[in-house]
DNA sequence: ATAATATAGTTAGATAATCTAATCATATAG
DNA sequence: CTATATGATTAGATTATCTAACTATATTAT
């Protein structure tokens, strides 16, 4: 996941004038299927919208320990099954719904970092397993705090009452997307 | 915005064993700073899945008529504006909070597939306005209905109030989150 | 009027994350 | 013990992003 930045550049670029979020709502009425609710839609507009922001977000917070959101994602994941489940390529491509050829190459990435190594299974040669270093650890111990402050950053324009009420809509908005992509962790 | 893909493997990958979400949810309480509200975090992090969740979704949707959710965007930018305000590169560029050197490829990417062309400004030598191709026009057509009804479907599982009351706390975090990031459309 | 600077856009070269297809080594099953 | 399945990697592509350098044109300042 690549995800573009902030400007840099000198000047103010142009910019084009603001059409708002009317617009998307007209062109929405306008093209939609009989058979769509347009209400659903442009509801739906402005969660992809969001989504958008969400992932910006966490990118920016996450830029200086240079590291990207699916390789903390993978740190996460064996730092939670560690001890519990020896974790392998094929299975973290599995649950994060990517190639084992991307995985190894997401791993490969992780492995020159020295934040994992893979260690080869006795009991079958083909395997191996994958475990944080203790620079893996470390860096952990460094960037999960930030994470957090970053995820809770999200909510800070709504108060608390909002936020329980957005928190029992985003589970059930979990759950059926989850089962609908037949993802989840 | 590269996103990932379907499994389509023959063989069920092994699947790392569910955690679940409380796995999530004890690290955030053991590894957050004191400042950080564990309870804005949690809710954070469920905002930071579904915001993937949706873009997979949205991919998925949009994967049959090969181009991505970002060219999409491109596209509707150019007809909102249509007979309004010829739109340029840089402007585009400002808009997306991409680089103008990204969003030539973008463009370059548009028109190999004939959906848009460049017109030289006849006022300044340097500028080109962006269009529709006749064949963009009809794409447009072809994608939107099913544009919106991959975002209406985002909300499937949430009956008409819960409907009503996400979109206000998405209204509200969208004017938060945008004014953080200093985007918007 | 011309020289300096700014702007619009492109090109070149890099990186990250994904893909498919092929390959290798090891396990398992007939 | 041979055929097939599996885990992992490699090779080769694609897409979307970046920075830096460059070209052509426009604007500004002397």
């Amino acid at each position: 996941m690549v995800r573009k930045h902030i400007n840099y550049g000198k000047t103010p670029d142009p910019s084009l004038p603001r059409l708002g979020s009317e617009a998307y709502n007209e062109l929405c009425q306008q093209t939609a299927a009989t058979h769509t609710s347009v209400s659903a839609a442009q509801l739906g507009l402005l969660m992809l919208w969001n989504s958008d922001h969400v992932l910006d977000v966490m990118d920016d917070a996450l830029a200086p320990y240079d590291i990207s959101e699916s390789k903390l994602d993978v740190l996460m994941l064996i730092r939670l099954h560690a001890g519990q489940h020896d974790v392998t390529a094929s299975e973290l491509a599995q649950r994060l719904g990517i190639r084992k050829a991307s995985a190894t190459i997401l791993l490969n990435g992780l492995e020159k970092k020295g934040w994992i190594h893979r260690q080869q299974s006795q009991q079958d040669g083909r395997k191996s397993f994958i475990h944080l270093t203790t620079a893996g650890k470390q860096l952990l111990d460094h960037v999960l705090p930030e994470f957090w402050q970053a995820c809770a950053s999200l909510v800070d324009g709504l108060d608390e009452q909002e936020r329980q009420v957005l928190h029992k809509l985003m589970l059930k908005f979990n759950t059926h997307i989850e089962n609908r992509l037949g993802s989840g962790r």
